[in-house]
This record gives structure tokens, sequence and C-alpha cells, in this order.
DNA sequence: CTGAAAGCGCTTACAG
DNA sequence: CTGAAAGCGCTTACAG
């Protein structure tokens, strides 16, 4: 003890190849992410590394752009073969790995921002349902009553999540969500601006929209600066992921920050007990962290008090 | 060699911390990043990151957000305490470190996206000169004499690069760039708008206006949009670094792609090769990579052949 | 030119 | 509970 205060002093830093080689824990960490060009993506990798580094974690990292699940069982077989002896896995794609493939990759698994527990996987997410009736609540407490929602692709959990988190805002306060305010997008920012036409278009627009991610939260905007809108007057407008999106557009945006890297420091030290466990069963842990709402230009109180 | 062979097609994969505990050259890389929120430091930081895993190395990331250089210095130096073999240094911070504090290091350094070769440090880049060149020749092809530019800080050797390249594209066709048409931005979005509307309300505007950036580039375009311009018959707007806002924006942008993966991987073949021959004079070495000029919905040929 | 041995800096199981 | 020894899987300098 004294003696390590001493070294540390003394500026002593511990060979990390040589704990690893005497074989101090998890070494290797596979990560299997999206290549696609998303803020959200790109700044989930970047946070990933810096965690890893500062945990002295070796990372394998394998780019996926496919959705078929097939694909993602035979990466993850392949990491491991590679000397993984863990693996990250970010969205989409830690839901398309089956119980089955996983017992037999044999190694630790970590799901990143994901809308809930996976069995057999180490999670850490918010509360999708929670952050999403909190932004529709803030709508609701500045006076909004019709609020229009885009949605993301509902064969994804996430989309589900939120678009549940919205309605229940409404039904707290005694509201019936209406069909015609509810349109369908795909998480990009070309079906944003799509949506916001449709909703923008009806008989009678909501003042208010919320969408289900940064991107199309985006393409609102766009559409509603195409249309001549004062915002966030005539229309206010919430996204949700805190991306580089947010602060980029005009009015900057009020959305739903998510803890990236504390999501991924999590799942490490997860990651870390799991594979120092090994041979006990493999126990699922679940990190439910604290989301934030960022009120930013995008949404004001539409009565002032 | 036939051993390894065999052993690769068996699976074989070399354990690295053992490697690099019996002396197998650079192992632990330090990186001065910047964590400002960017699309383009963000990228960046990525991609050192991939590039990093797969040679094997272990980095020390360290953030800095200020632009004292002495601030730079110190967190070399506490880098080189904790361990690290070399150090790379992203923008603008390579710019920031003295002659007398490299040697001082006595590990080897690289700058990454540097405007131009730096003494004792090895350097990755594109020619930013000629990339600049190409964007504004590109505006002159397509018919267009009078056209805006927006300059970087100019204490930045990349914003200055920039501008000449631009004046060497004008000059080339006998044009002199006249002081009205260029406008002083600060890289950041609203410095965009800003430049727009002081160009755009000259008594004889320019038809096209590029910027030493994307973000700049972007706020160009919001500032066109807000006017009502169509895009890109009334106003042409070029970028550059193709970072994630390019395809966010409407129009896409036209601007120059720099190889931000290649850059960050040629560095650390340079610092590999420097550690392995550290006991010789340190050789500085300097990378200029290919630019390529993307084009998109912001240009288009003014006058149809 | 080939092959056996030493050693990199830790951790851990074991003897004291 | 403490401390000396073995060993992790490589690379490299050296003996053959």
């Amino acid at each position: 003890m004294r003696v390590r205060e001493a070294a540390a002093s003394l500026g002593y830093v511990p060979n990390l190849s040589a704990s690893r080689l005497a074989g101090a824990g998890l070494s290797r960490v596979g990560v299997i992410y999206n290549s696609g060009e998303s803020a959200f993506q790109t700044t989930l990798t970047a946070a990933i590394a810096t965690e890893a580094a500062s945990r002295g974690l070796q990372l394998l990292f394998r780019p996926l752009l496919t959705r078929k699940p097939e694909r993602v069982r035979d990466l993850a077989q392949e990491l491991v073969s590679s000397g993984a002896e863990a693996i990250i896995l970010v969205p989409p794609y830690a839901e398309m790995l089956d119980v089955g493939a996983m017992t037999e990759l044999g190694v630790p698994l970590a799901g990143l921002v994901t809308a809930s527990p996976i069995e057999g996987m180490a999670t850490a997410r918010i509360d999708n349902v929670g952050a999403a009736q909190a932004v529709t609540t803030l709508l609701l407490d500045q006076g909004h009553e019709r609020i229009g929602v885009v949605v993301g692709p509902l064969n994804h959990s996430d989309s589900i999540a939120r678009r549940d988190g919205h309605r229940a805002a409404l039904i707290a306060r005694g509201l019936t969500p209406p069909d015609e305010l509810e349109a369908q997008g795909d998480f990009g920012f070309a079906s944003g601006i799509a949506c916001a036409d449709q909703l923008l278009d009806l008989e009678h627009p909501p003042t208010a929209i919320v969408a289900a991610n940064d991107e199309m939260a985006a393409g609102v905007l766009w559409a509603a600066n195409r249309r001549g809108l004062r915002l966030p007057d005539d229309l206010a407008v919430c996204g949700f992921d805190d991306t580089l999106l947010a602060t980029r557009v005009w009015p900057t945006l009020t959305t739903i920050r998510q803890p990236l890297a504390e999501m991924a420091g999590q799942a490490m030290e997860a990651l870390k007990t799991a594979f120092r466990n090994r041979d006990e069963a493999p126990a699922a842990t679940d990190a439910v962290l604290p989301f934030t709402l960022i009120e930013r230009g995008s949404t004001k109180p539409k009565v002032q008090p």
C-alpha cells in the first residue's frame, strides 16, 4: 500500500501489457459498431474509444452496415476467433442477437443504448419511456394541446418506447392521442421533412412536434423554416439524443441528452466483472442512467405567465 | 513462414500484450484531442480510435479545450509521464508546440490535418492550397465570376492556406480578388450566417460563396434560405472538410473531403518507425494525401452547355 | 541460418 | 499474513 503510494508519487505507471499478460482480467473487447455517417453513431464510437482507453482495454472495431441479424452473429463469432474476450454492440445490433447465438459465443456481451434489458446481456440505457414522456410533458406545460409526433421505425424497440412515453404524457393529462397527429419516419433527416409537411398540412395542424431523434427533428425545423413559420412561436419542436445537430440548427433544439460516455463506461465495467466471473453463470446486468431534458430555442412557454 | 500461414489458417491470433511486453515496438500512444463538439473533431477522434485498434496501439486520450500553448506542452509532458511512447496532436494543437518543447518531451510526435510540415514532427495532411483552389476553380468553370469567400481565423495556418488557394484560382483566370468579397469568420456556424449576410447585402452581391469549412458553409446556406434564395441557382455554396453536416443541410453541400482515417493511419505508421529508430536523430516526415472534391446539390453549372 | 534460452513486468497461487 | 517463485506469450540476442 505504502509502496504503491510512494511509487505513484514518483510517477510510476504500471505496464498494462505486463499486467494483461499476467492475467489481470479483461483485455480485448470487440466492438460491433455502425459505420453509417450519423452524428449519433460517430459520437458513440468516440465515447467508446475514450472510455476504453481510460481502462486500458484494447478494442477490436468491426464496422457493420447491414441490418441482417445473421451478419451480426457471424461478426461476433469472428471477433471471438480474433481474440475478443467480450463484445460491445451499438444500436440496433444488440437486439439482433438471439439467446442461442449469445451462449454459443461464450463471451460476455454488452448492449449500449438499448430500449430495454436483454436476457443474457449487460445493457446500459436510459428510461426511454420516461424521457419521451418528459419531452411531451414540457410541451403540455408550455400550453400546447395539439402535439404532433414523428415516430421512428416501429420494428425498433427504441421507437416504440418513445412513442409510448409520448402517449403516456397525453393520457396523464386526460388527452387522447389522435391518430392523425402521428407520422411515420425512419430516423433520417429527409423523413423528418416529409413527416412535418404531412402534419402541417392537416386542416387543424399541431402547434408543436416531437420527433423520435434529432435527425428527424432537424428535418421538421427545416420544413417549418421553408414554410416561413416563426419558430418557436408558430411551431415548437423537440428532438431526442442531443447530437451535434441540435446546436447547428436554428433555432437550437430542445432535446433529451443521453449520457453516452457513462453508458459505455458502465457497460465496460459490467463486462470486466462478467469476465472475471466467467466460470459462473452469466449474470445479465441492466444499468439505467439518468437522462437530461435540455431546453433550447426551439421551445418556449406558449402563454407567458 | 509456413508455420505462420498454417497458424493463421487455424485461427491463431498473436497475443498483443505478450508481443508488446517483449519489446515489439510502439505500444502506448497519447492523443491530445479537442473535446469540443464539432462533427469534424468527433469524426477525427473516431478515426484515430479505429486506426489505432487495427494496429493494436493503446491510446491515452487527453481532452483539451483551451487554446493556450503552454497547456499543450504541459499535457504532452503529463502523457509522457503516464507512459506514452509517442503523441498525436489534432488541430490546432500541433502548431502550438515549439521545437524546444518537442525535444524536451523526448518522444516522437505526430500532427494530424496540419496546414504545412512542422519541424520535428510527423505530419499528415492534404494540400490545402490546392484543395481550396480546386473549389474556386469549379465555381469559375460553372460560370461564376463574383465569388465571395468566408475565411477562417487568420492566426490559423489552415485558414491562410485556404484563402491563398482561393486567390490563386482567381488570379490564374486573370481575375483580381476584391476585398469586399472577403468576410472574416471564426469556423463557427453563426459566423457563417453573419458573413453570408454581409456578402449578400453588397450592392453587387456574389453569385457563389466558398467557406473555409462546412460549419460556416452550413451557416451560409441557412442565411440564403432565410432570404428565400433559390439554391443553387441564385447562390452556389461550397464548404470544406466533408463533415456529417454536408449531407444534413439542404441543398447538400459541395465540399472537399479529407481522408481523415488514412491521415491517422499514416501518422501512426510514422510514429512506429520513429519509435523503432529512436536512437537516431528524429526524422520529420510529411505525408500529403489526396483530397477529393465532392460535388453535391449546392453547386451546378450556371450556364447549361 | 536455425533453434533454445533469457527476459520483458506484471499477477497469482503457493510455500513459509 | 507476508514474500519468493513461477509463469503469462511473445521477441530478441546469442549459442550452436
